[in-house]
DNA sequence: TCGCACTGCTAATCCGATTTAGCAACCTGA
DNA sequence: TCAGGTTGCTAAATCGGATTAGCAGTGCGA
């Protein structure tokens, strides 16, 4: 077995002070509380040469902070997108000296009122709370009891929790504005969503509705009309295939908006079955930067979900929040909006070249 | 601010006993410890009123234990595949109770180090130590101090922790066997390594000596010689399909074995240049069974990586392991190993149809 | 009637830190 | 010479439980 742990008492003893002179030392008030030098020497020097580190499950009973946050998501651990979330999370709290717990609902109420017992049971400081893709929820009860941050999600009543998630009406806009800055004003079609402002894929999807708003507004100003626009009921290739796959029977589409990438994979293999040529005969914009965006060919412009950056995010508004006198409340909870940066490929070129 | 948590003092005090015997009750030693039916009662109802629930932090101080188990992996959150691993040890925690503390090294020694100093302050009951692909690491100093496990990862040197990997081997026969039932023995090239029993990658990647151990196994008890290997320097669909267009230049192959779905996705963007249809003209089997193979046209056969249940896995190990007598130390760490199953899909047909 | 065992519960200690209250020893000025 | 202030440090309480030692009260046999 290891040799049992160092603690507090072991330095005080090497050095031959009082454990309580020891603490105030190595928590910085030694000189406010007016430790001599020499003693204050001794003490560092016991501490480096035990290589002593606080018990931090000691300082957390008797503090009361844990230097631990709670990371509670629907599924994010499963997708390779939302894992960079997860990512972003630990490496901003990282840099602050506090780990993650993880913890997966799986869209169950009662095992999200479990894990969040079971971290308040081991006095987190702050709760992140995730969805795995940017959508409205209900907030649950037991939240008020810690400082918190809703990820990649929206309230569906009022709290005063702040939210962060990604810009997805300027990421709209970013998309649009990609095919007209190539030159193209007709044979837009719009894949997964469009053209209407209502014609979205049920279940409350946040991306669907702002993206679309973001392409219809650009489009709108710059005086083009979108030639078609087709719901899927849901983004995965198969009904990218089918959507596109339907439009190419009867007619020739100049550019795609496909509103994410899987659904972007589909239309290619639709378009490949009408012997059609990405980006020469129609090029393609698309939104998510799934990795399969840089192995399809030609590789896909994308407008990129910036997972990383919304997990950083949230761990900064936690701990602005963390820092915050409570009690403060009856204000409305802040959304952060995190921009999507486009990534530019091979998938779009001016019409007719 | 959310009123004080409750506590066992507050229990006991509306049940009218000392705090000894409400804790007696509560940790079901009552009986044991001769605690009166109505005085049981009293405490327990108590406890049922107030909601109470014991704060860890202070057990974990107490007792020692804290009812959490630390994951530490090169860059797990980040993969899809790999992020059904921490999937997996999630739910096996959450069955016992446990959370889980997750980080990541980046392949830094030194944060390596600080992490697993980190869990240990916070006394975690065990550790997880991943490796985001298979493959042999150098156990660090500090995991002598609890309980550990390997997960997806073999140690370098000689060590008592035990670890939890893919049955590759079994894997490769899998493959060998789908192409070889279905009546394949001539034209089998393989793809990302091989032919020969040294042609590897470099990088010490497990996966690829097992899974060529397995298939040249299968093949060679089968009198079938592979028509061709060729080394992929990654396993990147960029790399599948120079080395299937190599190959195509010189020859037709009758079945391909690439050895994971991303150099598969890249050998059918090959064929497809070379007008071959999958699997008509040539049949494919791979390994790994990520998201993308049953995106791929026709959806790819191939040999799961069993994410989930290596986290799973993972998990149970480490529990037999914490329960363990430590100090019966000498013994060299058991090695288990977790089936892959084949995804039998759309691209194997018998050669010729 | 006394000693002893048993029943049923509680006081006290501990885990490893932080924090408050306070205690010697020395200094200073009247 | 002595009250009062400063300096430099420590004893003791605290956080919320688990655990050990022990204490009243009762019953029973001798």
């Amino acid at each position: 077995m290891s040799p049992r742990r160092v603690t507090l008492a072991d330095v005080a003893k090497i050095a031959g002070v009082s454990p309580t002179t020891a603490s105030l030392v190595l928590s910085g008030r030694g000189r406010e509380l007016r430790i001599s030098q020499d003693v204050e020497q001794r003490v560092l020097k016991a501490a480096t040469e035990l290589q002593y580190r606080p018990n931090i499950v000691s300082v957390g009973l008797r503090t009361g902070t844990t230097r631990t946050i709670g990371f509670i998501s629907d599924t994010v651990a499963t997708s390779r997108l939302a894992g960079d979330m997860i990512k972003g999370a630990l490496e901003a709290a990282r840099e602050r000296g506090f780990m993650l717990f993880i913890g997966e609902t799986e869209g169950d109420a009662e095992l999200e009122r479990l894990l969040l017992q079971a971290m308040h049971d081991r006095q987190v400081d702050g709760i992140i709370l995730a969805a795995m893709y940017t959508r409205t929820i209900r907030v649950p009860k037991g939240m008020a009891a810690a400082p918190a941050v809703l990820l990649n999600a929206l309230p569906r009543q009022p709290t005063p929790l702040p939210s962060v998630i990604p810009d997805e009406i300027e990421a709209g806009r970013v998309a649009a504005r990609a095919l007209l800055d190539a030159g193209h004003r007709e044979g837009i079609h719009l894949i997964g969503a469009g053209p209407g402002r209502r014609n979205v894929p049920a279940g409350g999807s946040v991306a669907a509705v702002e993206r679309l708003i973001g392409i219809r507004e650009v489009l709108a100003d710059a005086g083009v009309k979108p030639a078609g626009g087709h719901v899927c009921p849901d983004w995965q290739p198969e009904y990218g295939l089918a959507a596109t796959r339907a439009l190419l029977r009867k007619e020739r589409p100049r550019a795609l908006i496909c509103f994410n990438d899987r659904v972007a994979l589909g239309a290619y293999q639709a378009l490949d079955d009408f012997g059609l040529k990405v980006p020469a005969d129609v090029s393609v914009v698309s939104f998510d930067d799934h990795p399969i965006a840089s192995w399809m060919r030609p590789q896909l412009t994308t407008v990129a979900l910036p997972h990383f950056e919304l997990g950083r995010k949230a761990v900064d508004v936690l701990f602005t929040e963390m820092g915050r006198d409570r009690e403060d409340d009856g204000v409305e909870g802040e959304v952060h909006r995190v921009p999507m940066p486009i990534r530019l490929r091979e998938s779009v070129t001016p019409p007719g070249t």
